[in-house]
DNA sequence: TACTTTTGTTTAAACGATTAAACAACGAGC
DNA sequence: GCTCGTTGTTTAATCGTTTAAACAAAAGTA
C-alpha cells in the first residue's frame, strides 16, 4: 500500500508546522491563523487529497468513533436488519460498526469483546447469551459505554431497549382465545433469557386470567440452534390426540418458520385445524397460503434508540435508560378461524 | 471508561524498561531474555489483565488487522450470509470486520471506502455497485489490497470470486427447456453489472441453442430497490394472452420472493400454469408449496476463498485470482410439470 | 518610550506501542 | 591481563496526530 499523505508533508509543502496544519483543518484557533495561510493550507490538503489517520488520532484522542455490535448470529434476519439499521444511526454520528456474532455463547461472546475492546472501540451494542452476568460486571469494571439490544438482565443496572415481552406474548394469547380458542400451546427455546421466560409467562398469563387449561405438554422448549427435527416432534406431540391444541404461539420467527415447514408438509388447515401467531415474521411467512399473524417488533425504532442512547452515554450522560417497547399485533389469516 | 493497562504499567510494576516487556509479550529475543524477568513480567501482565492497544501497535505497524467488507446492503439475507462466513474466515486468521452497505449506489460506496481507508483497513473485499470502475481504479492507485465477491468487471485487472453466471442461467432454463417448456420468461433487474447481464446471456443463449423463441417482452426488468408494484405489473404482462410465458427464470431470490408472493395472490398453480426456477433461494420459498427450483451459490465456499484470497495478498502474493464457481440447480417440485 | 495585548506561529511532549542500536557486565580464550 | 563474544537490558527514535505552552512580532496604551 502506498504511504498516506500526513500532516507532514502538508507542512512541508507550504512551510509550516504540523501543529498549524492541524488547527486549520481542525477549524481550532479561528481567528488567530492568518487567512492567507489558513486558505494555503486548505488548499494543499485538498490538492494532496489528505485525509486524517484515524489510527493516529485515535491514539491521541482516545476515542475511535466506533461501535463494537454483537449479535447473535449477523447472518439471522433479525440481527441483520438491526445491523443495518445501527450501521445507517451510526454514521450519520461519524461513527462506524464493527460485529461480530456470539452464537449465544456466553464464551465466545466475551472472546468477542475482548477483541474488539483491544481495537478501542468507544463502546458495545450487545445482544447477550444467556448467563452473561459476569460479562456485564466485567464492562462496567471497565467503565465502557454499552447498551443492550433485545435482551435484559433484571437486577442489573444496565441500559437496555428491548420489547415488552409480557405484554405481546399475553396480547397474542388473548387475541387467541378472543377468537374461540382454548387450548393453545407455544413452542420456544429452552433458555434462561429473561427476554423469552417473559415471552412464556405473557403466555401463562393470559391463560391463567382466562381461566383457561395451562397443559405442561403444551409448553415445547427447543434448543437454541434449533433444527428442523426438534420442531417436528414438538408438532407431533401437540397435535396428537388426546390433548390435541387448537391453537400455537411461537417464540420466535426461526420457529415460525420451521412449524410452518412442518404444517405444509403435514398438510394441516391454518386456521381451522391449528390457529397460529408468531413472534416476528419473516419472508418466509409472507409466502404462507395463510398470512400470519405476528407480533411485529418496532425494530427501527429499537435500532435508533439503542444507538442513540449510546451515543448520549458518550457525551457524558451517565443516566441508566431501560426501554421496553410495546409492539403492535398484525392480525393475518392465520388466526381467524373460520366462524362455524 | 478506565484507563486501560498499557506496557508502562507492567514496566514500572517490573521494574524493567517497556522494551523489555514487548520483546517478552512478543515472544521476540528469545533466548537473550533472562528466565526469570520473562516470567516475571508474563505474570504482571497476567495478573494486571494488560491487553496490546492494538491502536498505537497499528499506528506503529502500519498495519490494523481488520477487513473493510462492503456490501449491497447487511440486511439483506445473501450479504449478512456472506458477512457471517467471512467474519468466521477472518477470525481464524485474527482479523475483525468493518462493514458498510452501499445500497448499490457508487457514489454512497465511494464514500464507505474513504471511511474505512481513513480506519486504515488492510483491504477490502467488495461487492461493488454499477458502474464503479473509478473507484477500482481509485483503489489500485492507492495499492490497497482488494477482492471483488460476487461482482466482477470485465476489462479490469482485478481478483474476484463470483459464480458463473452464464452457465447458472444456461442450465436452469436447459432444464425448462428439458422438462417441455418453450415459452420462457425472465424477471430480472434493470442493470449494467456484468454478472447481472451474464444471467440474461445464458438465458438467451440457453433460449437460442435450442431453437426457441427469444421474445423482448419476455425478458423483464425492475428497478433494484425493487418493490412488489413493479413485479406486478411485469408480471400481469408475462402472463397475459397472447404471448403468455409457461415458464419463468428469477434472477434473484429478492426477486422470485416478490414473485411467489403474486402467484400465491393470484392462486396460479405452480408447475402447472407456470414453471419457475430461480437464482438463490430464501427462507421464504421453502415455505412455497412447490418445493422452488433453485440455483444454488456455493457461498460458504465463496466467502471462505474470498477471504483467503484476500489474506495471500496482504502476505504479498501479488497474483490476480480470478474465480467464476461453478453452480448447482437444485431441482424442485416448481420446474416439474405433471406429466399430460 | 516602555509597557501590555493581541496576533500568528512554533516547540515539544504525549498517546502506546515497536525495534534498531547502544550499552554494560561477564565469562572465555589466548 | 587483554580482547572478544555472549547475554541481558536500556535508550531513543518513530508511527501521525493533538494541544498546552512558549515565543516573536506587531499593535495598542499610557
Amino acid at each position: 500500500m502506498r504511504k498516506k499523505i500526513s500532516l507532514k508533508d502538508i507542512a512541508k509543502k507550504v512551510g509550516v508546522s504540523t501543529a498549524l496544519v492541524s488547527y486549520v483543518l481542525n477549524n481550532q484557533k479561528e481567528g488567530r491563523i492568518s487567512k492567507i495561510v489558513a486558505q494555503k493550507i486548505r488548499d494543499t490538503a485538498k490538492e494532496l487529497n489528505y485525509s486524517t489517520n484515524q489510527i493516529a488520532k485515535s491514539l491521541k484522542t482516545n476515542k475511535t468513533y466506533t461501535i463494537g455490535l454483537i449479535v447473535s448470529d449477523i447472518s439471522n434476519p433479525f440481527s441483520s436488519s438491526l445491523a443495518r439499521i445501527i450501521e445507517d444511526e451510526a454514521a450519520k454520528s461519524d461513527y462506524t460498526v464493527i460485529f461480530g456474532s456470539s452464537d449465544e455463547n456466553a464464551e465466545r461472546s466475551f472472546k468477542l469483546i475482548n477483541v474488539l475492546l483491544d481495537r478501542q472501540v468507544d463502546g458495545f451494542i450487545i445482544a447477550f447469551a444467556a448467563d452473561s452476568e459476569q460479562q456485564i460486571n466485567y464492562l462496567q469494571g471497565m467503565e465502557i459505554p454499552f447498551v443492550l439490544i433485545d435482551r435484559y438482565f433484571p437486577g442489573m443496572n444496565v441500559s437496555h431497549v428491548a420489547i415488552n415481552n409480557y405484554r405481546a406474548a399475553y396480547m397474542a394469547v388473548k387475541h387467541l382465545i378472543d377468537n374461540g380458542n382454548k387450548r393453545i400451546g407455544m413452542v420456544t427455546y429452552k433458555s434462561t433469557l429473561v427476554n423469552l421466560l417473559d415471552r412464556k409467562k405473557g403466555y401463562i398469563g393470559a391463560l391463567s386470567d382466562h381461566n383457561l387449561l395451562i397443559e405442561e405438554d403444551w409448553i415445547k422448549e427447543v434448543g437454541i440452534g434449533n433444527n428442523q427435527e426438534e420442531i417436528e416432534t414438538a408438532f407431533d406431540q401437540l397435535l396428537s390426540s388426546p390433548g390435541k391444541v387448537e391453537a400455537v404461539l411461537f417464540g420466535s420467527n426461526i420457529l415460525s418458520t420451521h412449524g410452518l415447514k412442518y404444517i405444509n408438509k403435514h398438510h394441516i388447515k391454518v386456521p381451522d385445524d391449528l390457529a397460529i401467531v408468531s413472534f416476528d415474521q419473516s419472508d418466509a411467512s409472507s409466502l404462507f397460503y395463510a398470512p400470519l399473524t405476528h407480533i411485529k417488533q418496532p425494530l427501527e425504532e429499537m435500532g435508533q434508540l439503542v444507538t442513540n442512547i449510546l451515543l448520549q452515554v458518550f457525551d457524558k450522560n451517565r443516566e441508566i435508560t431501560q426501554v421496553n417497547m410495546d409492539t403492535d399485533l398484525i392480525i393475518g389469516q392465520s388466526s381467524l378461524r373460520t366462524p362455524l
